[in-house]
DNA sequence: CCTTTCATGTAACCTGTTACATGATTGG
DNA sequence: CCAATCATGTAACAGGTTACATGAAAGG
């Protein structure tokens, strides 16, 4: 998929700056993009060129002027065409799993070491998504199915790290058992 | 992290030439790489100029000549250290989850459309790990804790899916009941 | 006083992908 | 006869990251 269709998404909810689409993306556990400048900027100009979205620049009185971008009827269009198109299988990214694979070579404490800072790292992921859950702000809500798309896309999430401790919980307490 | 360590590991594991290592990375479900031979060419030579792996042509009659590569001690030390440093924590790619999110402009029979085409393709997914975890051809078992390690790791990979597949179900279920 | 926020944008770089190139052998 | 397997490698491109550049205002 493309940054692209993201940023359309976004502005299918409300107009927004680039700066504003920035905070939204690294900010958000959702997309998998750093929200860098050269790519936000640069794919706004894209999908203004080909009309997707429409631009309005607010100048303000101190601060630098506001480039604010509304999505087209055209826009909206191709955005409902790819939320239609053929889902991707979710990507796994996972460089723990590669360095258990090869931790056969570390003595049982240096292993339970490892093993202990993954818990300890997706435990705190874990609870820091569960605290955002807690407090639903920058997520739309214009219809009551809107908002429950958004709690289950939420609670993907969340189920994901979870399944994630339980497993590593798992390993540590066989690890011990087993005394391997 | 670099794919320099995934090679590294594999060559942990026994000698081996680019061409095996690209299938290994290829087939696998566990390397998050497609294994182009830019990328895995290129790699074996410069972890080969850093002196962590030896170089061996063997010439064969008919068919090319194969390059097989070596860990060395270096090379062991190396991964050693790596396996032992800070995980990081999974990367979620999940571009449905975006789809998902921008679905409210959907009627109830193309939302279902939707989440019932991705159900499927993870499904078709789960099915084929379970099945590739009956035959544990390609993977290490020098001890009997290596061997539980690539069991957990399979695992791992299993839990992952099924949990995806889990949650949108429910999501499925959930939406008839409560007709949104 | 220093850091953060607002707000836009560019340059240089790194990583990864697809596609191309070569060429013999084996299997359906 | 055509496709796949073996086996190495390169070129061109796409996607993404970090760091730089500017500059005012607000907050601790």
């Amino acid at each position: 998929m493309s940054i692209q269709y993201a940023i359309l998404g976004l502005l299918s909810w409300k107009p927004l700056s680039g700066y504003d689409i920035k905070k939204i993306i690294s900010e958000s556990d959702l997309y998998p993009w750093s929200g860098n400048n050269n790519q936000i900027y640069r794919s706004l100009v894209e999908i203004h060129a080909e009309g997707l979205v429409s631009q309005e620049v607010l100048l303000q009185e101190t601060l630098p002027a506001r480039k604010v971008y509304t999505i087209t009827q055209k826009g909206l269009t191709a955005l409902r065409a790819w939320v239609q198109s053929t889902p991707e299988l979710p990507e796994l990214h996972n460089t723990f799993l590669i360095q258990l694979a090869w931790a056969d070579q570390l003595s049982g404490a240096e292993m339970d070491a490892m093993i202990s800072k993954y818990a300890e790292e997706v435990d705190i992921q874990l609870r820091m998504l569960l605290e955002k859950g807690q407090r639903p702000s920058n997520t739309p809500a214009r219809t009551r199915r809107e908002a429950f798309l958004w709690e289950k896309i939420s609670q993907n999430l969340v189920s994901t790290y979870q399944n994630e401790l339980d497993w590593v919980r798992k390993l540590q307490t066989e690890l011990k058992e087993k005394g391997h």
